[in-house]
DNA sequence: ATTGAGAGTTTTTTT
DNA sequence: AACTCTCAAT
């Protein structure tokens, strides 16, 4: 108890010994949020609550991993419940399935397959989607289950077009996910919000069960999970909620800013504690995101306040172009690690949209910086993935109709639109699901021959597949691959995209491995598939790792970096154009930005660049709204000169102990790239040399200056071979003699 | 049924 | 600039 204690403030010890009892922390950034989490977990356990009576719903995989190792550090081996809540809600569901309509081997459905979804089903509606197209149709549904509003209770406000469709749409779409015994991501926290509702019994074991509910982040909450944590504290009301309202900045995704600031309403005798006192930042930070939150309208005054150092002044710099902006701060940042003062590490460069990092990539490049590019959902997005695993879902779930579709041509066997659109009638009109429909090809009267021969082929391979599927998940994924032949497509292929594929493939096989591994092989192949989709590429990001972060101001909530860039502080980027017309868009935009800056502990620097290139054209520039906002007095306003000084700047010179290689587990297209320590060798050493000779097609190389790069043609021998390599887009196509070539192999 | 050229899009994205 | 989707030709 006494260690538990003893680093806390006052303020944060009265939250963390708060025990029975709605609890409402608000706690301003750098305040120590998770701190008071992790330690009200430990107490309640040092006072006997058992752990299975404790649930802490995180939005984030990462932010539930950071807590349990923290929590198991304060009491070892408690197993307390900690997820995010989709994954809470998706295990409840395996087993109340019924309750709402499905059955416990249900597919969960990424946003690519709910998506697929609703256009088979706007195709069989013949909705007409030169008005709106299925995106936006998507939207509006997922609007409504966030809303929990029911196919049935949908109603289109008087004259909207859009509403209109979407409630011919929502009704057909629903129905479709429930025949194909499935759930997209909305539909997992409604689910169990109706299951809760309407089974009042359910309801009150669960409320039993978990006596203790914990919420992080609770200002981006949407109703459905407000709803489900309410009626989840309603015998045992120990709801224990913390967040800050100055940082919802998902309100685009549905959360809902007033669950947090009408708490008090909903719980009466809430016990709330604020936590205003920030650990994290120099006070002139401090001070400068102070002014700049204070003029939003829609929120809770908040008093921020430091003892740490003034620091220096906040910087305000303008560049004359995108290209100076990303060479500046990429020199200056070379300057400080070269000069001993930082290192990589301590720097981070946020921008409002993933498309701004290119530049910066480039400038950080060609200095020699390393950095690691920290982007939202990338692997298990690829389509080479999302075959594959198709197959997968297909063997856990035979209902599943948009695993079907996806798969039966896939690689292709001669079966297309046409075919498949007679499969799906004839579906319909027996009732069965497409899988049997095809199973029964000889019997559906408009198939011709061939298609119904072809259709009967696969589901025979089908068949033999299905006899593996209580197998250990990698030797599944290694007879889809075998069986279909899916991988071979590539195998000699040139092109270096297609053996990128390839390796794709071979990292799934990876993951499929450390999945069967970590579960003794006894895994289920829902569970695998769970993962798959409910885990993001974000959580690969690394700490530990010594490198410049580049990232979206979204991703970068929740971090805390010694050095923080903000570039492109521009009218249209940020605020973002899309969010100019409406006020409470204005306000989230603005709240984004203080996340933004509030992330950093010691210096800050925000930039516009006077000309910007987006999206193909060269623009000249406004300065963002919120700059004016911000007080001067605090700030030091630099005009950058032209580019010329930055690319003077020398490059860094090799690391002094060469450092041990990131294990990037994506090495073909990792979600989170990464400079490698040899290519920050620009100019050092050269590595031993090799024999030209062992250059081929295909294979993966690094070049000092331009990164890794795939070899397209080698030809040649000795010290006249030659090899064309591409190093993607930033690199391009390059001839070299390989005898005086700086390229190296890498192993991969 | 497959392929390729042209047109149309374009935020953020915890899950 | 880069990507996806559609439609028309093969």
């Amino acid at each position: 108890m006494e260690r538990l204690l003893k680093d806390l403030t006052e303020a944060q010890r009265e939250a963390v010994l708060h025990f029975e009892g709605p609890l409402l922390v608000l706690a301003g950034p750098g305040s120590g949020k998770t701190r008071v989490i992790t330690h009200r977990i430990a107490y309640l356990l040092t006072k006997g609550v058992p752990a299975a009576q404790i649930l802490a719903l995180t939005f984030t995989n990462k932010a539930a991993e950071e807590m349990r190792g923290r929590v198991e550090q304060l009491a070892a081996d408690q197993s307390v419940w900690l997820a995010t809540f989709h994954r809470f809600c998706a295990r409840l569901l395996r087993k109340y399935a019924p309750f709402v309509g499905l059955q416990e081997n249900y597919t969960i459905y990424d946003q690519g397959d709910s998506l697929r979804a609703l256009k088979n089903v706007l195709g069989r509606l013949n909705v007409d989607t030169t008005c709106f197209n299925p995106e936006t149709i998507a939207k509006a549904i997922s609007w409504a289950k966030n809303q929990l509003i029911s196919p049935r209770q949908y109603q289109a406000r008087r004259g909207h077009a859009l509403g209109e469709i979407a409630k011919r749409a929502y009704p057909a779409y629903q129905d479709h996910l429930i025949s194909s015994n499935a759930a997209d991501f909305d539909d997992l926290l409604l689910h169990v919000a109706t299951l809760l509702r309407e089974n009042p019994e359910i309801r009150r074991d669960l409320d039993e069960r978990y006596k203790f509910v914990l919420v992080d982040e609770y200002q981006d909450t949407n109703l459905a999970q407000y709803v489900i944590v309410q009626l989840l504290s309603i015998d045992h009301p120990n709801l224990a909620v913390t967040g800050d309202p100055d940082q919802s900045i998902y309100g685009w995704r549905g959360a809902n800013l007033n669950n947090i600031l009408e708490f008090e309403k909903d719980f009466p005798n809430v016990h709330v504690v604020r936590l205003e006192r920030n650990y994290r930042s120099t006070q002139r930070i401090l001070r400068v995101a102070a002014e700049l939150i204070s003029r939003n309208v829609l929120r809770k005054e908040k008093d921020l306040y430091t003892q740490n150092s003034a620091g220096p002044p906040v910087r305000m710099v303008t560049y004359p172009t995108q290209k100076d902006e990303a060479g500046g701060i990429a020199a200056s940042i070379a300057a400080e690690i070269r000069s001993g003062r930082r290192r990589a590490g301590d720097f981070a460069v946020f921008y409002r949209v993933n498309a701004l990092s290119r530049a910066m990539e480039f400038a950080l490049r060609e200095k020699g910086v390393p950095y690691q590019l920290v982007r939202g959902l990338e692997f298990f997005q690829r389509k080479e993935i999302k075959d594959v695993l198709a197959y997968l879902q297909l063997l856990a779930n035979p209902h599943d109709e948009v695993a079907l579709l996806r798969v039966i041509n896939t690689p292709a066997r001669g079966i297309g639109k046409t075919t498949t659109g007679r499969l799906a009638d004839y579906a319909t009109r027996h009732g069965v699901t497409m899988l049997e429909a095809a199973r029964n090809a000889n019997q559906v009267a408009t198939l011709g021959k061939r298609p119904a021969r072809l259709i009967s082929k696969f589901v025979a391979m089908f068949d033999r597949l299905a006899e593996f599927a209580a197998a250990p998940v990698e030797e599944i994924l290694g007879m889809v691959l075998t069986e279909t032949g899916y991988a071979e497509q590539w195998r000699d292929s040139q092109s270096e995209e297609d053996q990128q594929r390839l390796a794709n493939i071979e990292e799934l096989l990876t993951v499929a491995r450390e999945f069967d591994e970590k579960h003794n092989g006894e895994a289920q192949l829902e569970a695998f598939l769970e993962e798959a989709c409910l885990v993001n590429d974000t959580d690969n990001w690394e700490v530990e790792v010594d490198r410049v972060t580049l990232m979206t101001l979204h991703a970068s909530k929740g971090l805390e970096f010694p050095v923080v860039f903000i570039i492109a502080a521009e009218d249209g980027l940020l605020p973002h154009e899309r969010s100019r017309d409406k006020p409470e868009q204005l306000e989230e935009e603005r709240r984004l930005m203080f996340v933004g800056i509030t992330r950093a502990q010691q210096e800050l620097q925000l930039s516009i660049a006077l000309y910007r290139d987006f999206r193909g054209r060269r623009k000249l520039t406004i300065p963002s709204h919120f700059l004016l906002e911000l007080p001067r007095d605090e700030m030091e306003l630099v005009s950058a000169g032209t580019s010329e000084s930055y690319l003077s700047e020398p490059a860094l010179p090799p690391p002094a102990a060469a450092q041990p290689e990131a294990p990037s587990r994506r090495p073909a297209a990792p979600a989170v790239h990464l400079t490698t320590a040899a290519e920050l060798a620009n100019g050092g050493q050269p590595s031993p040399a090799v024999s030209p000779d062992v250059f081929h097609q295909g294979m993966l190389v690094r070049h000092p200056k331009y990164g890794l790069g795939h070899v397209i043609a080698a030809s040649g021998s000795g010290s006249g071979r030659k090899a064309t390599v591409d190093f993607g887009t930033h690199g391009g196509r390059r001839k070299f003699r390989l005898a005086d070539s700086p390229l190296r192999p890498v192993k991969s």
